[in-house]
DNA sequence: CGTTGGCTACTACGAACTGTCGTAGGTCAG
DNA sequence: CTGACCTACGACAGTTCGTAGTAGCCAACG
């Protein structure tokens, strides 16, 4: 389902121009039709009419979904065990998540600071 | 499901123990047994034989797994996706939240130069 | 003006997962 | 033996997902 963000565009795509993009999958027009459907009644798409058809759009890049996902993982988590799965998180991340986030960080702090 | 990791108890629980602190509920005792099974099944929960019955424990913690969550929402992304929603996580997350990830980073760096 | 192609709306269906139980059958103590 | 307790397995409804079919609307072509 998510497959579909594999595509880039940002702009905004029928259905067609959706199926076609998915020549690997060799899904039916209805099927394309259904998930964008239901995926825009989750929000996760827009959709905007344009003379009888509709044109979709990703809601929100991969990256801001899944910066949300990680955020609603921790909000049903107790302040004690939350700082523990972000210390555990740590433990396990790579370098490079390290370097990102230290950079992230200091960005953050410069922010506060002006 | 989940609710059954409110219980704090690191201990080994059998079934019955288990519906006992689930007071709220009012489950039948198959209800549990067939949730801890399920959940066995899946690896969640470790379970032990003792004599006849079986003996319940968590297999991780909650905040362990929440950080395995977390780790697993980032893997599927590619190296751009996955640095930009660790930076807009860092954009979103409290005070409270960057605290422990300065603290956590310092700790990293510190064994990682020991 | 009727046919056709494209598009939507609605429905369907199987697989997987969840929450909830019930039944059947084993075992161990009184 | 009998009852209490436990497990194994099956069941059923509700939801989500992936896939697709049918019906019907409309605009444009010939």
């Amino acid at each position: 389902m998510e497959q579909l963000w594999a595509l880039p565009e940002d702009g905004w795509l029928s259905v067609r121009e959706v199926l076609e993009r998915l020549t690997d999958r060799d899904l039916a027009y209805t099927t394309v039709m259904t998930v964008l459907d239901r995926l825009a009644k989750k929000h996760l798409v827009s959709r905007e009419r344009v003379g009888r058809a509709w044109r979709y759009r990703a809601a929100s890049g991969r990256d801001e979904l899944t910066a949300e996902v990680l955020q609603s993982s921790l909000d049903p988590l107790e302040p004690g065990d939350r700082k523990a799965a972000l210390l555990h998180f740590l433990d396990n991340a790579s370098a490079e998540d390290l370097d990102v986030l230290r950079a992230g960080l200091a960005e953050v702090e410069r922010k506060q600071s002006r």
